[in-house]
DNA sequence: CGGGTCTTTATGAATTTTTTATGGCGGCGG
DNA sequence: CCGCCGCCATAAAAAATTCATAAAGACCCG
């Protein structure tokens, strides 16, 4: 599953850079969106919001730094420059320019992740509550707390519960299949215990929905599996 | 020499380091609190509540990461770690343990600064955590003088229950897991005695809840974990 | 030793998961 | 038309897991 992650943008021209970078990344959990230039990059930037940014200083088409700076006029995503230049006064450009932290190429993967993990533990404090919360119509899900609302009103879920609507919640208006669901929730052992499913859809209903008998969200599809339809 | 300036505490045990950077702090309108060891830094540390501290690895009568380590049980201020060492596992450990940042000796003044100006920068948006005094409901947890109070009556805690305490009011409304409240607090060694949890739940119950068995705050998510409920 | 704290053990209660049973609905072939 | 069959909803039981609680023993420090 790769949706877990925080979303991670790197910036870098350099192939080999990159697929380091890639690998040591996604081995961690991370999702990663690339931009191998300044255009790419604030393109980027703007249309999947990344949760942090790391920012080579060498691009082709222009300054790193004019990234950042443009970048700064609306976002607050932590920023982590990634350079050859090792001279103290480009450092201290990057620093006093917006940038969270300076890595010197070269560098271990486990510093990087570990500064990474620093700057996205500022971000926490700053950021607003949104993040991490799923909204499907009058049902919440608070990913981070693991809370569920419906119409505003807290509802309490078991583990079994939780899991199975929180998987439907990330994927809302997908239609999930049995076998999916139920390896997913389950594990692989119990993929073929169908009713297991239907037990939970049931008590899911009953606690999700206005009326369980006549579902709005938690909907079957008859021989294949369940929907969370949105509207 | 002004007064107005961020106060920063120096903890370096070097004559020859600290006299460099008295110098450069001073130069740039800084205000300055120094020790140098670890007890006389976090006793400097609660006595003159800094802006920032910059701390040294390698002090005479322990090491800095412990300092770090004691210091975040109360406070946010930012950190930075000066030391000689260049293992990537140090830096790793200062930066996980919770140091906002870590520069290897020798390092020059201008990019100190820079780094100086990044942490307090974030410091800026820190919560009202970093009072040190953290609020839910009818229950009061003073980080600076371990202290614990319910209604404001004070409570007594056992250091135990003071680490189980701290942790939850940490992440007020959070449901936190068995496995990590274990590891928190017992280490990872104690990761699955779940059983210490639900005594020490009790016994926390007992002092902090006015209906023992019927918790408004401290709640169990059968099958999860614990959460501290603050409406 | 003695007081306080931490760990361990035991037991019944509560919650959650799994299993079992029953009936509805719709399609399809006889 | 009608009965069978597959798929689903529902309720309720049994089984398994997790919790709360009390209390006893171990440990530590003065």
């Amino acid at each position: 599953m790769t949706s877990a992650g925080p979303l991670v943008l790197l910036v870098e021209d350099e192939v080999q850079m990159r697929r380091f970078l890639r690998a040591s990344l996604q081995a961690e959990g991370y999702r990663l969106v690339e931009a191998e230039n300044a255009a790419a990059a604030l393109r980027q930037a703007t249309t999947y919001n990344p949760d942090i940014v790391l920012l080579d200083l060498g691009l082709p088409d222009g300054d790193g730094l004019e990234v950042l700076r443009r970048l700064r006029e609306w976002s607050n995503v932590p920023v982590i420059v990634l350079s050859a230049r090792d001279r103290e006064q480009d450092k201290v450009d990057a620093l006093d320019g917006g940038a969270d932290d300076y890595l010197t190429k070269p560098f271990g993967s486990s510093e990087l992740l570990a500064r990474m993990r620093v700057a996205m533990r500022h971000g926490e404090r700053a950021g607003p509550e949104s993040q991490g919360v799923l909204v499907a119509g009058d049902l919440e899900l608070d990913l981070v707390h693991r809370r569920v609302f419906r119409a505003k009103e807290e509802v309490r879920l078991t583990p079994t519960e939780y899991k199975l609507f929180a998987l439907l919640m990330r994927h809302p208006g997908k239609v999930l299949t049995h076998r999916h669901i139920l390896t997913e929730v389950w594990g692989p052992n119990r993929a073929d215990q169908t009713q297991y499913l239907r037990v939970y859809m049931l008590q899911l209903r009953h606690k999700l929905e206005a009326e369980p008998a006549r579902p709005k969200h938690l909907v079957t599809e008859a021989g294949v599996g369940y929907r969370l339809r949105v509207d």
